[in-house]
DNA sequence: CGGAATTTTGAAACCTTTCAAATTGGGTGG
DNA sequence: CCACCCAATTTGAAAGGTTTCAAAATTCCG
């Protein structure tokens, strides 16, 4: 029998997979089972590789990962950031090839998800995971090629609290990031430096406050207002009847 | 029967999605019935409306169209570029909306392509298009957040070079961009003051020629060895035997 | 041919980067 | 529990790339 605080840490992945669509106790048996095994990963490891054939799906399970790309001369982007509960190579291509490495920011658990052939539900929580990541790179290209440095910072650090509200890792406006500000920075478009004296400028006109890896949103409705940012919707609910 | 002319119009959606993946006779006869009937659409109209439900996909046949999103206060950001072969709304979420609108940039011509159900290898093609479109994204993402202008120029012309080559719309190494400095500043976030003067740096560099709506690259290798382009791959060749 | 859209030019302002160096914070060993 | 070290954050000043605001020149199209 697991303890409280190890089925917490696991619960995030299925609390956000069952809030992608209703899952059928089966389908979640499974995944739990799945997420049972999940393996650690130490931080800074490679998940997956640019270029090299995606073996299985991933489902991240704990801690935080990322999709990245290197340039030749050393400059990197990451794309996006990845939390309990989201999919590492989801892919339908036969023999898929990874377009961007995917690294392990935090240390991480990993676990082999389900296949979802026998599962509807889970094929169709797959398919929303995929419309929802695909929204979110859509979110990233408007946040560098239209929002100034302190835009930018305010609309990821909004689209983070609302995922990791879905899968229960908020609590109240606050929540972990455990991103250096380099990192920020190279995900953002930005340099560390600069980075460091918007989030400073945010601090002082009231925004948030970052202390220790965590951050506090002051107020996560007003400050999605004053940037204008609007969640990302990929499916109308479902008729009720 | 149709002139030599309007044939040629109509292949480059053909020869896309058989350069994706080999096609079945009857799949492609299957595309040909579905681009005679394509449906003029012209330039400015919305193709698809962000937040809207996505009613069937749509295969370009014949002109350009790009992804959208329009900020409240009136910016706006070009996410990606549509040409003759690539699917509009390719999604298998249940009761998907748009997370983005698709506008026609210049005259178009859209068809609504078979479904894939019975179609395996065009399944396998609609795959990889979208993976292939994932890609790009990606692409994006790293010009916008990585590139100096210079660079996101010269990247966003080669990956439309690479594109249009693959359907047949480039002949050597030139090939029509229906796009206004206007249109390729919003995609490149620049303004177009400054798209301005970097193509006209361009030009000086002997990298390209651009005029009225054609471009035409002074050596793609040389230009993509310039600025570490690499073209995206998604899929691992078929073993030989 | 005329008018609108697009491209081009100039100068100044602005946001962000660059380059160092100082400071703070967290983790480890004594 | 303190000393020490490395990583991360913070600060300053100057340089740089890009934007802004106008206005002129050119091209496109009916």
């Amino acid at each position: 029998m697991r303890t409280a605080l190890s089925m917490q840490g696991h619960e995030a992945a299925l609390l956000r997979l069952a809030a992608l669509t209703p899952l059928a106790p089966a389908t979640l048996s499974a995944l739990s089972a799945a997420v049972a095994q999940a393996q650690p990963v130490r931080a800074r490891r490679e998940l997956l590789s640019e270029g090299r054939a995606i073996e299985a799906p991933r489902l991240l399970v704990r801690g935080w990962a990322a999709r990245v790309r290197q340039l030749p001369d050393g400059r990197r982007q990451f794309l996006n950031f990845l939390v309990p509960g989201d999919v590492i190579g989801l892919s339908d291509v036969p023999r898929a090839l990874s377009t961007a490495t995917v690294i392990a920011v935090t240390d991480v658990m990993v676990a082999t998800p389900p296949e979802a052939s026998d599962l509807p539900d889970l094929a169709v929580a797959y398919s929303l995971a995929r419309a929802l990541d695909e929204a979110q790179l859509l979110a990233q290209i408007v946040r560098l090629g239209r929002l100034n440095a302190q835009e930018r910072i305010a609309d990821l650090l909004l689209e983070l609290y609302e995922r990791l509200t879905q899968n229960g890792l908020a609590r109240g406006n606050a929540f972990d990031v455990p991103l250096t500000q380099e990192i920020l920075a190279d995900a953002l478009g930005l340099t560390s430096v600069h980075v460091n004296r918007m989030v400073q400028q945010a601090r002082r006109d009231g925004d948030l406050q970052w202390k220790g890896g965590r951050v506090t949103l002051t107020d996560p409705v007003a400050l999605a207002q004053k940037i204008g940012r609007q969640p990302p919707r990929v499916q109308e609910p479902a008729a009720t009847m």
